[in-house]
DNA sequence: CTGTTAGCGCATTCAT
DNA sequence: ATGAATGCGCTAACAG
């Protein structure tokens, strides 16, 4: 039995095709009688129509979809649920314009050539962080697609829009917050990987720690995280009388703190200021009475948002979306771990 | 300035439309003069010509496009890099057939609706678990697309094609390894919420525990998961010298009592057995000297696979794979943490 | 208010 | 070996 078309219900109903299909648009400028237009409802009811959308894109030139292209998931299993959180931003802002969103994975070349061979179906692309090489940007950057990128650090001059967390404003502010507060002795605690870029940004964002104590550990995955910043802690706790603040490079490192804190009859917030990096409480949708840790938001969501947003007006034709960089200002979460702590 | 059409491709060159459709389809059955062909080959890469999909897809009637529809990524985030597993190995398989994948978000009957309208840029649709109430099951029901459900547990006696886990498949086989090294005396440990469920499995594998000692404690997350296992092991570990194994719910709650278990200089492996569920260190592709825990697999990413494997079948005309129920048995995998173990 | 018609880009059939 | 013609399902312009 052959699909229903427009044409199958106008036979039914004894109208045009025409008719049918301002029926089914809501066409404002013409009206349908109601007589008819009851019977076309009842039809594309009863055959259960629904509309062709290829030959509606076809038509009309656009597609009302969008790529979003990143590596494989795997890439991702280490490092927690950053990604899926822009990603829901993204899906989020979509939606709202009635597009949808195919997911690409890319892993090689060969992918991007597959990708390149399937746009005419995307009216537009949105790149997750770091899925192309060189060979792949410049592949890309002779058609003419609307494109964006999202969290991407290797943009070495190229002229794309894309968007951005801006870490260091979150970070100015906790340095304005522990300063008011009166915390003068500061530590840096985290994964090792990562504490360097974090005193440096500090550093940029005015919070001056470099000359003080760093105390690291290595980094397995994001999962371990929590027990590994629990179980790494004994240098820190050696000399935590010297400090007034510590601050974790992440969230689930201060977790992991301040449970070893705890068991140690060290209460954060209260005997000593303890912040963390990414509001993950607010992405694992934690009760508002559970929160307690001062941290900073990176608006990973709101990254996804944006990304949607600039790439939704550059398909709309708005020429200023076609080289912007946006910069989101991450910013400070103060909560009951440091708000109250007088050193 | 327009898209490059095959019309623009033909009018450069000097042939007809057809001719260029047969050298962009490689048509073995039509030989085209290698003068004309690279002629072609040569116009079609200096317009940077893609095909036009829709058209395509509107002549033959298929889009070689697949749904995959989930709930917003938010409702994952608790509980860990599971679903993502099985949406690379769904991924995976697409691509080898040269299908794509659009991501679908559902948290409403509306969002039902909207997929409904958009069915027809689908050849097929994998639900992920758990999207779909009852109503929402009937609309989608009567239309004939080729459906596939994902780990759905809810089908209350529903014709449907799914694709589940056999856990007590791997259970079985854990209680045979147990029982093969001589562990008679086995405890259970693990998350409150799921823990009498898997003594149920066990219960249905035939790992008799039903009447031996369970220790558990509430979860907030994965992340935290480790650490949660970790602190919360005292009771058990005041009584683990009356026992040889204990079983984990979870790999995580196996990793945070391991390391509980060296911190009290008690080796898992040596002086008593540890077994988990998940393999997780082969989601988060742990090095292979790195792994120790005895676990089971219960093969996410072949799941994903086996959905998009059974899609396709059902697609291409294949009528067995209409009321198809996959069962795919969930199988032991043997690490330090159990075989060299003497009781 | 409604019907007729053209054409979106492509693959395929038929004719040459 | 290649060109001409057809039609997939739809919307929009035009005609009535």
């Amino acid at each position: 039995m052959k699909k229903p078309s427009l044409k199958t219900i106008a036979a039914e109903v004894g109208v045009s095709v025409s008719t049918v299909s301002r029926v089914l648009n809501n066409d404002a400028t013409c009206y349908v009688s109601s007589l008819k237009r009851d019977a076309i409802m009842e039809a594309i009811k009863r055959h259960k129509y629904t509309p062709n959308l290829n030959a509606r894109n076809l038509l009309q030139g656009k597609t009302s979809n969008v790529a979003f292209v990143t590596r494989k998931f795997d890439h991702f299993q280490k490092t927690g649920p950053f990604l899926l959180t822009s990603i829901d931003g993204i899906q989020e802002e979509l939606q709202k314009f009635g597009y949808s969103c195919s997911l690409v994975t890319i892993d090689s070349l060969n992918d991007t050539r597959r990708l390149i061979n399937k746009m005419s179906l995307y009216d537009g692309i949105i790149f997750g962080r770091a899925v192309l090489d060189d060979e792949a940007f410049e592949i890309l950057e002779e058609r003419e697609k609307p494109t964006v990128f999202m969290d991407e650090s290797n943009l070495s001059g190229r002229n794309i829009s894309c968007v951005t967390i801006n870490k260091e404003a979150g970070i100015g502010e906790l340095r304005k917050h522990l300063d008011e507060l009166g915390c003068r002795r500061v530590a840096l605690y985290g994964i090792s990987k990562y504490v360097g870029l974090f005193r440096d940004t500090c550093g940029r964002a005015g919070l001056n720690i470099g000359d003080m104590d760093i105390f690291h550990f290595p980094m397995h995955n994001t999962y371990s995280l929590m027990l590994d910043a629990y179980e790494h802690a004994d240098e820190l706790l050696k000399k935590l009388s010297s400090y007034d603040a510590v601050c974790c490079t992440n969230d689930f490192v201060a977790y992991g703190l301040c449970k070893r804190l705890k068991a140690n009859r060290i209460i954060p917030g209260k005997d000593i200021a303890v912040s963390g990096f990414d509001n993950i409480d607010e992405i694992l949708d934690v009760p508002a009475e559970q929160r307690f840790l001062t941290t900073i938001d990176d608006l990973r969501k709101t990254m996804g948002q944006e990304c949607a947003k600039l790439l939704l007006r550059w398909i709309d034709g708005g020429e200023t979306a076609k080289n912007t960089q946006l910069k989101i200002d991450s910013k400070l979460v103060v909560r009951s771990s440091t708000v109250n702590f007088k050193p």
